[in-house]
DNA sequence: ATTCTTGGTTGCAAAAAGCAAGTTAATCTG
DNA sequence: CAGATTAACTTGCTTTTTGCAACCAAGAAT
């Protein structure tokens, strides 16, 4: 399943991008990707949203099948599996962060994570960078 | 209709913007109304994306309802409705633009409107502050 | 050997999306 | 001023997606 197999409603980037992002789960799976670290399906499940296991499952199909993740087997246990973002899935980040501050400003029963937000708004240059940096680590690590 | 009869999954800023925003057209809707200036039930219907009446009238309806837009009937035509986007909607445009730069970047069937973000790269300040004074003019204009 | 853990799948009910057609009220047109 | 047209919806119906709970298979721990 590797194919990107979405018609697209029109060539607005922002039409092209909720495509693949437009509904409730996909962009907080993401987060946990990115912010979160999270890699393994039980991880996901953990999240304080409660995502059901087959819309998890799903998302983490398509989310493949965009190629915004890599799907691989955990090397010290044969039956975990390791989902890795890809840099398409990692340059969500701004998108994301940029929603943290609308909803931190608009929605009155939000609680940011505050480090994670200061960190990015100090310098979101060096925070990209680091987040990069630490997925080469990774992947170096589990290699195939 | 003014209640926000939301209850949000978590209080994590992301999954709060996105029990609002979560959906495929919602962000199409407020992208017509900040970056396209449309006004009108026919004007939103007429994007490129071809949203089908029902559901338009349904997020048209939810968007009032979180307080992201004003509903007015036209003082210059008494059978057509304006819809004006308040700052709560405004406010979008930074994480809509950084959806067009993700989807410009990574989207090949993506074709951007240049101007637009152009004239938001070069200065968002005051590419925002514009948007910001002439609504403050069309609610001078449509006042009751 | 059996129990637990991980990462799912399956089945079913409820909700939402999508399509076409119909409706109402205001306005333009001759 | 009658009839056609336009704007903004609504309704009915089918298809798709969600959400929940239960189930399952392979691998690891005891």
């Amino acid at each position: 399943m590797t194919k990107s197999n979405q018609i697209s409603r029109s060539s607005c980037p922002v039409s092209c991008a909720l495509d693949i992002l437009g509904d409730k789960w996909t962009l907080l799976v993401v987060r946990d990707l990115i912010f979160f670290r999270k890699r393994y399906f039980g991880d996901f499940q953990n999240s304080p949203e409660k995502i059901a296991t087959n819309i998890l499952s799903d998302r983490l199909k398509k989310l493949e099948e965009s190629h915004l993740l890599l799907r691989r087997r955990d090397p010290a246990n044969a039956r975990k599996i390791i989902y890795m973002p890809t840099e398409k899935c990692v340059d969500l980040a701004p998108p994301i962060m940029e929603l943290v501050r609308w909803g931190a400003k608009y929605v009155p029963e939000s609680n940011v994570h505050e480090n994670l937000v200061q960190r990015f708004e100090q310098d979101p240059v060096e925070f990209m960078g680091e987040i990069r940096l630490s997925l080469r680590r990774e992947n170096e690590a589990n290699k195939e």
